[in-house]
RNA sequence: CGGGGCGUAGCGCAGUUGGUAGCGCACCUGGUUUGGGACCAGGGGGUCGCAGGUUCGAAUCCUGUCGCCCCGACCA
């Protein structure tokens, strides 16, 4: 596996054939018989997990609560809001019957053509539609505002070509849905959440983020403004890890939802909505994954430190009572440890098959060691091994994965910053962007320009980011027009 | 929906001018091993995607059909 990564990624051949064997190989998912469709293995749901709890915290300390709503929602809410349904229309999956039969002519079941539904039902892409349609019944007065709802659920897309984690025929995603008595209310909301979601990426996935404002034909269908973070994957792609919409008035309006202000005056209802999925994951692995496999940053890590004897016949009891005593103090200590005292595998084959699963910390102690009162410790970010004593081994581990999480993050920012480029040209530019990286270019403003990039070279215009000075705008490079803003232009995934 | 490719054991593949269906990995049994993905011996497992046709004989040739993958358009 190794050898097989490494030459894939030396070639650089082919990028996606390597990620697509590591999400394999190192068990986090595979593809499931359904078309599209994804199973998520037990050890990639546990990172996923991890995401969850973490973000679900932070959501709640902005005073956001959880809620469900239905899965199944009829067309006719659908067409409502006309920007929204044309943004979706084309990669719906439709209920139209609610019933099977067995087969008349054979074998198996058919559906039952008597069994037709009357509206058909469409399995939710997103659920602003039918959530606005439930806040109509919860709005009247400006103190029933605000509201700040987010669920944890799946939601299926009908994409054309789907990627394990990046892009599936369904996701599993968090969707929040905000409604406000005041246009900067919403507006607010939708920023900061876009906030929480960069500090998450970094703090958690070790991922530095760009955060920024989409372009007006990369916003979301039925958003006046959608804020993004993008993250800059090992082969200098883009990835959009995160949105954030300010959606104006305009599921208030086509939902009818409205409240009588504090000036007795009635009103639509703003909103926001926001959300991650779990292609987050996808963006943790071509963040920091190596030819060894998946680099784990520590807090998303579900095993942390993994302990290993080494072991010949009936000495393994020797070890477990040592090596059991550690892995009890770090689990006090709150750290997650696996000890793996399994005599099935030899060690060479558990060093090379946790690197793959990216755990951040090894320790490894055999028949020399126990002699010797020493332990060997190895991290997975340098590879670097070091021979410590045993005593006390247990207060240096908390500071040493903080250590690494971080190195991790550094690393991502270093390759981000090196790989962005400022550009005037756009021949240059043309040669360039197929090669990857960021691109901070001057833009006209124009959608012409921007349809003109990406049928020249694939790249989008990614963002106006935050961060990056809007003063002394220069001329588009593509048309020679004053520019309006200063862009990010970089091919994505 | 356009352009390319592939369907043979759980996975990855070979199979020449048509002639007894093979290899590696995985799996099972036994033994020796265990400081960087162990070795030896033995074993189980396949209507060659499906349906027709040509032929004494088809994984191989022909026709049809179904499915999947890759590259575009669509997209978080």
């Amino acid at each position: 596996m190794a050898k097989e990564l490494k030459d894939l990624t030396k070639r650089s051949v082919d990028y996606s054939r390597w990620y697509n064997e590591l999400v394999v190989k190192a068990d986090l998912a595979e593809q499931a018989d359904v078309r599209g469709c994804m199973v998520i293995k037990p050890y990639g749901y546990a990172i996923w997990e991890c995401i969850q709890q973490n973000l679900d915290a932070r959501f709640k300390a902005t005073g956001v609560q959880n809620a469900y709503f239905p899965m199944l929602i009829p067309k006719s809410y659908l067409s409502k809001e006309a920007d929204h349904v044309e943004g979706f229309a084309k990669e719906c999956a439709v209920v139209t019957h609610y019933r099977l039969k067995a087969n008349p002519d054979g074998d198996g079941v058919v559906v039952d053509p008597a069994a037709k539904l009357e509206e058909e039902l469409i399995i939710r892409p997103t659920s602003e539609t039918t959530i606005w349609n439930t806040f109509r019944g919860w709005i009247h007065s400006w103190r029933d505002l605000p509201i700040l709802c987010n669920q944890w659920c799946n939601v299926m897309r009908w994409e054309m070509r789907t990627r394990l984690f990046l892009r599936t025929s369904e996701f599993l995603w968090q969707e929040g849905h905000t409604a406000h008595a005041t246009r900067q209310e919403a507006e607010d909301r939708a920023k900061q959440m876009l906030e929480v979601y960069a500090d998450f990426a970094k703090d958690i996935l070790a991922i530095p983020m760009v955060r920024g404002v989409k372009s007006e034909t990369e916003r979301f269908a039925g958003a006046l403004d959608t804020y993004t973070i993008e993250a800059m994957m090992q082969d200098g792609k883009a990835l959009q890890s995160g949105t954030s919409h300010f959606l104006g008035q305009n599921f208030g309006k086509a939902f009818d939802v409205k409240f009588v202000n504090k000036e007795n005056k009635e009103e639509y209802a703003w909103a926001s909505s926001w959300g991650v999925s779990t292609r987050l994951m996808g963006a943790l692995i071509m963040t920091h994954s190596d030819d060894n496999g998946l680099v784990l940053p520590p807090h998303v890590a579900p095993v942390q430190v993994v302990i290993i004897p080494i072991f010949k016949g009936d000495e393994v009891d020797k070890f477990d009572e040592v090596l059991g005593g550690l892995a009890k103090k770090l689990s006090a200590k709150g750290i997650r440890v696996k000890y793996d005292n399994a005599d099935n595998k030899r060690p060479g084959f558990k060093f090379a098959d946790y690197e793959l699963k990216g755990v951040p910390i090894r320790l490894v102690m055999g028949g020399r060691d126990l002699e010797n009162g020493t332990i060997e410790l190895m991290r997975r970010d340098t590879l670097e091994k070091e021979t410590l004593s045993f005593d006390g081994i247990e207060e240096r581990i908390p500071s040493l994965l903080e250590e690494i999480q971080e190195n991790i993050y550094n690393k991502a920012l270093k390759h981000r910053e090196e790989c962005t480029y400022t550009c005037s040209n756009y021949e240059d530019f043309k040669q360039r962007v197929k090669e990857g990286g960021f691109f901070i270019c001057d833009w006209d403003g124009t959608a012409e320009t921007e349809a003109q990039i990406k049928a020249d070279t694939q790249a989008t215009i990614r963002c106006i980011p935050y961060g990056v000075s809007q003063e002394n705008l220069r001329t588009d490079m593509v048309s020679g027009k004053p520019a309006v803003a200063r862009v990010i232009i970089a091919r994505s995934y």
